[in-house]
DNA sequence: GTAATTATTGACTGATCGGTCAATAATTAA
DNA sequence: TTAATTATTGACCGATCAGTCAATAATTAC
């Protein structure tokens, strides 16, 4: 009953999302913005509303993409293991090397709303909430039982790290030491080996 | 012989510093610096050039307060163990939780010109290998010989990741954890315990 | 004193920013 | 066809941006 887009709003998303994804969010501007979705401004402006909510939607389908790519049914450690794997390989498989929309948003977070400013929070809570639940899975099988939040916290820096170190432009092989180097540490806390001790 | 400053250098670099900390580089605009320095804006071109230039400033101001703080004398990992909790305690004592400007910057880094591009992979570099160097340190005296690299990899993470998560507003006792949980792991690598085993 | 030198002042520039809006186009319902 | 509705267009707005510069002030050398 009336006008129909001429644009694919999936399409426009991605581009949007991947504007911001290389750009940030101050230093992506409108002309920018109208440039790589081919729409303009008042096009933009009426599908979406502000830059602030354009964010809002590039960040939400980033995030999407991001839990589609790193979560497994892999259980306890081996799902731990595919995640850091994931985020290891997404990062070094990006030509540009645009680390992580999330991460990246947060020294910027002030420049944003509060609904995006609190989007950033949930997806950092949810990471948490992923790798908890994982380790919780393995402690069951563990013959151990120590705590789990001081080792979910070690995963977390890692996949924080690697995503930042990414960005920076870093080795894969230092990105992969990272999540090498986790998993064993994780696995060492949970089930340790009997360590044949090297003598004098 | 020729007109004197009639400002403190010292203290407007101080100023320049904190609020490129506060606000990044593209957000921290010369009104801005003007009225965090006191200075006008011929004067601050006239003392430091471009803003870019500005910026280099701020940036190597932080980098030696940054090695003041985190630098002892504690060898292997005692020394680490001293970084990693200075780390955790000037993120979570800064009442505005700017994390790190060197860090913070990376996401910005496009936007800054090559000297400044160039500073960030030495700082990054330069964190590294103060690393290695502790890590080389504990393995002399260690037991065990495995692989400096990987283990230096994850104390490189955690001290990314403290910051990054303390620029988020992350809960204190998450910081001390990947501190805390980093070097138990480099100790557990480096000087395994035999474990009692639990039997079923 | 005077000349030379450097610092300060703040108005000015052209570019760019995010955002708006009236006019026009394309569609459907009747 | 006509009315209603929504999409597209792109000119336009005031604000702000980084950066410049001629005029003025303060100092030292002589």
């Amino acid at each position: 009953m009336a006008r129909p887009r001429n644009f694919d709003l999936d399409d426009v998303k991605e581009r949007l999302m991947n504007t911001f994804w290389r750009e940030g969010y101050a230093r992506t501007s409108l002309p920018k913005l109208t440039a790589a979705s081919g729409l303009l401004r008042g096009s933009l402006y009426a599908a979406f509303g502000q830059k602030d909510a354009m964010f809002s939607v590039a960040l939400e389908r980033y995030l999407d993409q991001l839990r589609q790519a790193i979560v497994s049914d892999a259980p306890g450690i081996d799902g731990l293991r595919y995640m850091l794997d994931a985020v290891v390989q997404i990062t070094i498989d990006d030509p540009e090397r645009r680390g992580c929309l999330l991460i990246n948003a947060i020294p910027e977070a002030q420049s944003l709303g509060a609904t995006n400013r609190q989007a950033i929070d949930q997806g950092l809570a949810e990471m948490r909430l992923f790798i908890s639940a994982k380790l919780r899975e393995a402690q069951e099988t563990s013959t151990q039982k120590c705590e789990i939040e001081p080792l979910a916290a070690l995963v977390f820096a890692a996949s924080i790290s690697i995503r930042v170190l990414g960005r920076a432009g870093q080795d894969p092989r230092l990105l992969q030491d990272i999540a090498d180097g986790t998993v064993a540490a994780v696995q060492q806390a949970l089930q340790p080996t009997i360590s044949t001790e090297s003598g004098p």
